[in-house]
DNA sequence: TCCTATAAGTTTGATGCCTAAACTTATAGC
DNA sequence: GCTATAAGTTTAGGCATCAAACTTATAGGA
């Protein structure tokens, strides 16, 4: 959105900064003169942006280009592999999970905890968390590199703006200043934290791995649905930063009772403990036990799991169909348990859509199956802080610089 | 898709001019003192804008402004009321309408003419709508006043990027070109033309008109039932630009079957004509007759007809609520239809958009009325024109100095 | 081996827009 | 009519871009 701020020759080369480091991003490594053309600016101003980024490890210079033909080669520039890291952190119900990632995406660095963050106090949590922040920044130090932020993902409803946690039901968490906690308990004065949704995350970095679509919705379900929205490559989070809470959408208004208040919402009909249920695999195993069962009774057209993935494939449709009608997205992303069940789910859900989507006619929706496991969510928070300053690196090269 | 262009002074320049007449917009008349204390610009520089802008007829300076104590008085500026215009156009199931709107938003002229457009061919439509343009660009060359675009809103799914009608159900029209018809067909060679959705053409009128919220969901029920989204004080798309619809969510599996080939469809089960049959005041008069009907009866506490406003109002809260989850909306506006039956729906609406709305519980949702009457969508249509130059004046200003 | 054509990257001067600060104009209060 | 204050304009300077000239590097042919 357009800022009401008045806008300098300063802007001119932030916006421009940007759309230069975003060519470079580019893995197969462009040189100064190639950047010029494909940006539209001119072969001096690109050298210009590009030392500065250069003296601010954004990026590198790689070897000259092989080219066919008379003339000298250019030196194909990258994003610089020691350049600023991002940090990922990722609050679970039953684990916390950390880890660190280059400006390119590569992991770099990974912890993964088992950890009961349900019963001690989110204070107690939060100082675990914070210990695990000051381990990875001390292996950034190990490793010689600066980390640029910090990204948080957590189970609940985040504001936006302010970085505090409304409501984490799984967690039993309300109130929470997660951003302001872990800033003042691990001493990041200087990193700029996000603090997220894990859906949303784990939409991000669906959207960041590989070549994917710029426009989709990416659901996944473990204990609640959450779904992240992906709207011409940025991520759509409603006002106050509340957005994508599908898993309280109507699917059948005689359905079983939620404790939300209603009937039938989509968490309830059409969530992992359900299918579980109607596939009679539900008992106190572990949850990762009980889906390694369920994928085996179907691999084994076990009739009881199928009918039951099937049922929650087509309440899946139900919902999503109201999602992409409203926001017009030609594609559905399963990510979660959803991604391991999508041999099953993909074709009833794809049939549903396609039956109930208005525009289905000129773009048919495409239903695909995530190919991140479980730490989508980590890999999304950190990913937030390195593409905060891929971005708009103009602010973190005058800071570097200064 | 948004090409990356980059940037230079004639950016800052467009940038600012932007900021600044949008600062000019407020009615209660600024002067260049108080815009560049506003904008955070010098004196200089919105003395400059405001020239060329002034130039370009876009702005004029008003008296001098009373203020107690010393100094020299401000002269106030003003959106120029003889500035460019807007020229709206809506092709209705049974009328058409235009009109010709300032820059102030005030309506200037406008045209209301009866016609069957769903019998004759678009092709012969598109002709009488052409005439009708061509009256209101002589009557806008009378009054002396430049057409700086035209808006031409249709009840049908329009890919916004190239402005064909993919399909309007109710008219019967299947991929018409109507911007490029009508360019032809009324030389307009000049003039800018966009093609929209009406539902979310009653949304910007209702956005643009008077101080109301800039996050809303408009909801307009006459013959379908469609949504425009507003978000940030701007139409929320789609990737398409068919986005809104919301017709088709699914209320109730066990609902009538809609001809879209699902059962229980928000239009079959809330729309005008299912309210009406369940009032009991379905019959061959025309439309508005069965619709004042049926607010005398409500008026009169006839218990059917409060008994189907209320079921409309509950169906309603059950399709928007998943709109409200989603897109995380403070506010439902009610338009169309919808606001004349306001005083029946809002109250058993917003109690069922409460118990279902995960976030309410932090930013309760408000129902309001629209204000505006059935003609929202040529208003906003001819509105979009000359928002547009409102959005971004430098290219109108340079194109009219040149 | 040297020359020529070609292309990458750098240097230089011009342009355009913004800012700061000085300057001019206008007004109230004394 | 003088002073203080505020609006609006003028002027000098800064900054980022661009165009064009220039330097550097390379392939291929004489």
């Amino acid at each position: 959105m357009s800022s009401p701020q008045p806008a300098g020759q300063h802007t001119v080369r932030r916006h421009n900064s940007a759309l230069v480091l975003n060519a470079i991003a580019d893995p197969s490594g462009h040189s100064r003169a190639e950047i010029a053309a494909r940006t539209g600016l001119t072969k001096a101003t690109v050298s210009s942006l590009v030392d500065r980024m250069i003296g601010a490890n954004l990026v590198v210079e790689g070897a000259a280009a092989v080219r066919p033909g008379p003339g000298r080669r250019g030196t194909a520039l990258y994003l610089a592999p020691d350049g600023p890291h991002g940090l990922g952190v990722e609050i679970g119900v039953d684990y916390l999970a950390t880890c660190l990632i280059d400006l390119t995406g590569e992991v770099r660095a990974r912890w993964l905890h088992s950890a009961d963050n349900r019963t001690p106090s989110p204070a107690r949590v939060l100082s675990r968390v914070a210990k695990a922040v000051r381990t990875a920044l001390a292996e950034a130090e190990r490793m010689g590199v600066r980390v640029g932020g910090m990204g948080v993902a957590v189970p609940g409803l985040v504001e936006s703006a302010t970085g505090i946690l409304r409501v984490a039901p799984n967690l039993g968490w309300r109130e929470v200043d997660v951003r302001g906690e872990l800033s003042r308990r691990a001493g990041l004065d200087e990193i700029p934290v996000i603090v997220g949704n894990e859906a949303n995350f784990a939409a991000l970095a669906e959207l960041w791995q590989g070549t994917g679509p710029r426009d989709f919705v990416h659901v996944s379900g473990e204990i609640g649905i959450g779904a992240g929205i992906v709207v011409d490559g940025g991520l759509f989070e409603g006002v106050f930063g509340f957005g994508g809470e599908i898993g309280h959408i109507m699917v059948d208004p005689r359905g079983p009772a939620c404790p939300c208040g209603s009937r039938g919402c989509l968490e309830r009909v059409a969530g992992q403990e359900e299918i579980l249920r109607q596939a009679g695999v539900l008992d106190d195993r572990e949850p990762e036990e009980l889906v390694t069962d369920l994928l085996e009774r179907l691999a084994n057209r076990d009739r009881k799991a199928l009918a039951a993935t099937r049922s929650a494939a087509k309440s899946l449709g139900v919902a999503l169909s109201g999602v992409v009608n409203l926001l017009d997205l030609p594609t559905v992303v399963l990510g979660g348990t959803y991604a391991r069940l999508a041999p099953w789910l993909c074709d009833p859900l794809r049939a549903e859509l396609t039956q109930r989507v208005v525009s289905s006619e000129w773009s048919p929706i495409e239903v695909i199956a995530s190919t991140l496991g479980s730490e989508a969510a980590v890999h999304g928070a950190a990913g937030s802080a390195v593409r905060a300053i891929l971005a708009d690196p103009d602010p973190y090269v005058t800071a570097v610089l200064a």
